[in-house]
DNA sequence: CGAAGCATTGAAGTGCGTCAACAATCGTGG
DNA sequence: CCACGATTGTTGACGCACTTCAATGCTTCG
């Protein structure tokens, strides 16, 4: 439930109980979703966010002649597009990865919190701040790293942001996407990007299977990705 | 000076007078800074933010081995890490790319405002979720668009920005950045981009030179492209 | 006026893409 | 429960967009 997102939140910040009361009001209603659904998409006005309670979505956009790129991934805990709040619409879509409970959070909601507790205002826009920062992580792997490096790096960051909610242990995380999508997170083709995962195991830092990636190697893959965990901002701050 | 900014915010939203006001208030003092300087190191810990009055500003983000990314461009206008305010610290540096104004402005002004005008802390809070459909974009480009087409899509996205300011006109902007600069924002080798920029020449699309950027056939550019500008968010917002 | 940075060019190499085929797995209906 | 089509994963051969290396002239500016 809502769990994962106050861990998430308690990694970083001091939410009072009753800052925590004012956030569990948020929600109003809880879904649940398909493998593959369109949840989000881009355009479309928008008059609630969506926070992701367990499994996985992806933000993509698409161009004309079919190519995707994810932007990012959500676990859960994520508010897959709280800047929806600000922006109205959204400037990609929003889908899902794996089967999927999401809570909804009507933004009348969001405005008066931000209004009655500037405070959690700073903390949701902190949110959206560090969604930022992996966007940057991810156009310094487009743009400089190799296809191993960077897919490498994607398996590091995963398991960072899902250790923080309690959906990894020993090296070990579900890992719901198919070979096609993880290759449109990466920028890779699929054929390029099954051949990766294969060097990957050769090397012994991973194994993945059955939706399962096992890293074997935490080291060895941190560095090869050249993995630094800092633009996660995972130490306390306060606002 | 501080009207560029305000003119680029009141083209998405209203400002009142007495926000105007408010705002006029954030700054601090003025600084000038040469081409090439470190203004943000990386990691340091912040206690301001910096609006852009005028020239041109980058976020590099490098990896050990010296391969660097330039993750966004910054004119005049933008907060260049007003993300910092929540942050505290950057996941990037910020370097002048041309000569530049400066001006400062305190995060101590930035929690009053926050605090009392909810409002205006949404719309800074939305200037940095535009930051961020930015770095979108760019993902999309570095990795789906040939290098051809993501100089055309960085060409674009800077004339319609600049316009938004007053400093484009006739499809013709100041360009400070070197060859090596603007490779480093495409994910390219230098000599790559120098063969790219000859290539939109060679197709009479732009001409580039004396850092004078001319775009002469903008449909042209923009198909090259696949420009399309509403991740910009350009139109009115309510906040 | 010399040195350093910048733009340009050519030749050769490679990481990743493309095309095509096939195997394995999965979901679904009969 | 099996049949069967669709999706996913895997492999090989080949091609190309971009890189690498290296050289040369062109600016710029102490």
């Amino acid at each position: 439930m809502i769990t994962a997102h106050l861990r998430k939140l308690r990694k970083r910040i001091e939410i009072s109980s009753e800052e925590e009361r004012a956030i569990r009001g948020l929600v109003s209603e809880t879904r649940r979703c398909r493998p593959d659904e369109l949840v989000v998409r881009a355009g479309e006005e928008l008059n609630n966010s969506l926070m992701l309670l367990d499994g996985w979505l992806a933000r993509c956009k698409d161009l004309p002649g079919g190519e995707r790129q994810v932007t990012e991934l959500h676990v859960a805990g994520d508010f897959a597009d709280l800047h929806g709040f600000t922006l109205k619409r959204l400037d990609h879509d929003v889908v899902t990865m794996s089967e999927c409970t999401i809570a909804v959070v009507p933004h009348d909601r969001l405005r008066e919190l931000t209004n009655k507790h500037p405070r959690l205002g700073r903390v949701y826009w902190f949110a959206t701040n560090i969604d930022a920062a992996i966007h940057r992580e991810w156009a310094l792997s487009l743009g400089q790293r190799s296809a191993l490096s960077r897919m490498a790096h994607l398996f590091c960051e995963l398991y960072v942001r899902l250790d923080v909610v309690g959906q990894a242990s020993r090296g070990r995380y579900e890992f719901p996407l198919t070979q096609r999508e993880l290759s449109e997170c990466l920028g890779l083709t699929v054929v390029h990007a099954n051949r990766t995962i294969q060097e990957l195991r050769r090397r012994s830092l991973i194994e993945l299977e059955n939706r399962q990636l096992t890293i074997l190697d935490r080291r060895g893959l941190e560095g090869v990705a050249q993995f630094d965990p800092t633009y996660l901002y995972l130490d306390k701050h306060v606002l």
